[in-house]
DNA sequence: GCTAGTGCACTGGTCGGACCAGTAGGCTAC
DNA sequence: GTAGCCTACTGGTCCGACCAGTGCACTAGC
């Protein structure tokens, strides 16, 4: 016989054990958006342990975006919808420590893109279908405003249509990280869209082959909405990739 | 005129700014990984505030993954290599206070695994190709075991020819979010999977299905190995996803 | 009566000091 | 030369204090 089995006691910061115990309460439902948490003070006497370790646990917390503290106010630190801020901070390190490339991060929006036209095409409602056309209409209304103006607006509408397929699609973490993964390209990318040659070219062609993604996906074409998706965001991008990166855009465009 | 115009000024609590800092540091390789960070004590002086603040930035770096500190370590916290743990936790409270359910879960992976394969066929090397083979092979050999202690390394391989084939995507983003959104898939049908009746019949099936995906890699026909993949994970987990949410996986087998 | 202004009680952010258990590496005794 | 102890230092936790900011109740004025 081996006795009695003894597991490995792993030592838990009392911080961590604070953490988790909101944790699963905000899991749980116990604690919903909006709601407060008790006071640090108040807190410190609940968990019986000091405000240092209260407000380590609460760094955590907070870093996790799950709650979020403002110096002063009286009813405690609120507990946050999630949001994917943090799921964003921590992809935006990998970028950046990782080293990802542009090209990388293009061809995984291009994955992501064309899947949810591809569901879109499918699962779309005639009121998701409207969303998306008045992105277009909006993008449509920029070009009338020049431009300089108009490129900030065009962008907001470009997201919008992008936004309103990925909710189309019916999967939240498509929508996620659609949302995610476009807000760091976008970072990478915005000063050297700024200083495109011929912006109002791009913004046209762009326009036009978001009309043929629509098209597709109002059809039900699920594949060629696909396909298309894809191409419009290597047309829009491929510029910025270096050359050595393209190829394996292109691998997604068959 | 409007007069000289003034910008906001948001208030930056002192931890954030040292946050800042280290990760700066970090990013722009000051700061490697396996390299230490001075002690508590002596980054008090350096940033010239107290101990508690030092504290709750070092609990931010640390909830991001950058840093991890020992109790008693005379060389101060340790800078970390990047690992998808910060992402991994962030993606899975996503999917538990979101309510991500198993069908998006499944379906994402699908969509990941499917692309990682048309990647992998056009840009596998030979020894990625030999990896994958050997993968499948320790599969078949978990069946000679009998299926009770063999399960366990069949999932170990099953895990390693995924992970193979999303190296040989060649995008590394590819590669993190295979790997973070399978971790959460395995966490969540782990007990259901160990109490499947007929285990062995599915892992007989789930191997000639990777041989068909090995296959159509090596032969270098990406939407062909695309669409098996996708297959042999619908396969493996429909089963486990509730009936309503199977069509929108099925979606993506066309 | 209702509103505008004021004060207060309380919040989170920061500080400094203190103690403890644990670690690593140097020192000593063999 | 090595085994073992010792010490200096670490991170984890606690305490008490102060500050600037906030919301609310109360009050003064209409």
């Amino acid at each position: 016989m081996s006795g009695p089995r003894f597991e490995p006691v792993r030592t838990v910061r009392a911080y961590e054990r604070i953490v988790e115990q909101v944790e699963q309460a905000i899991e749980s439902g116990a604690l919903c958006p909006g709601q407060r948490l008790p006071s640090e003070r108040d807190l410190m006497g609940q968990f019986a342990v000091s405000r240092s370790t209260v407000r380590e646990a609460l760094r955590v917390l907070q870093a996790r975006g799950l709650v979020r503290s403002r110096p002063g106010d009286p009813h405690g630190a609120e507990v946050l919808p999630f949001s994917p801020d943090a799921l964003q901070k921590s992809m935006a390190t990998l970028a950046r420590v990782e080293g990802l490339s542009l090209g990388e991060l293009v061809q995984f929006r291009m994955l992501l893109d064309g899947s949810a036209n591809l569901l879109a095409a499918r699962l779309r409602t005639d009121e998701q279908l409207a969303e998306m056309e008045a992105a277009i209409e909006r993008m449509r209304a920029t070009l009338q405003e020049g431009p300089a103006e108009g490129h900030g607006a065009f962008s907001a509408a470009d997201v919008a249509f992008h936004d309103a397929v990925a909710r189309a699609s019916g999967n939240k973490l498509i929508q996620i990280c659609v949302e995610v993964v476009r807000s760091i390209v976008v970072g990478l990318v915005a000063d050297r869209l700024a200083a495109e040659p011929d912006r109002e070219a791009l913004m046209r062609r762009s326009i036009r082959h978001h009309e043929e993604v629509l098209a597709a996906v109002r059809a039900g074409d699920g594949p060629l909405a696909a396909r298309l998706a894809r191409q419009t965001m290597y047309d829009y991008y491929a510029g910025h990739v270096p050359a050595a990166e393209r190829p394996a855009l292109r691998a997604l465009l068959e």
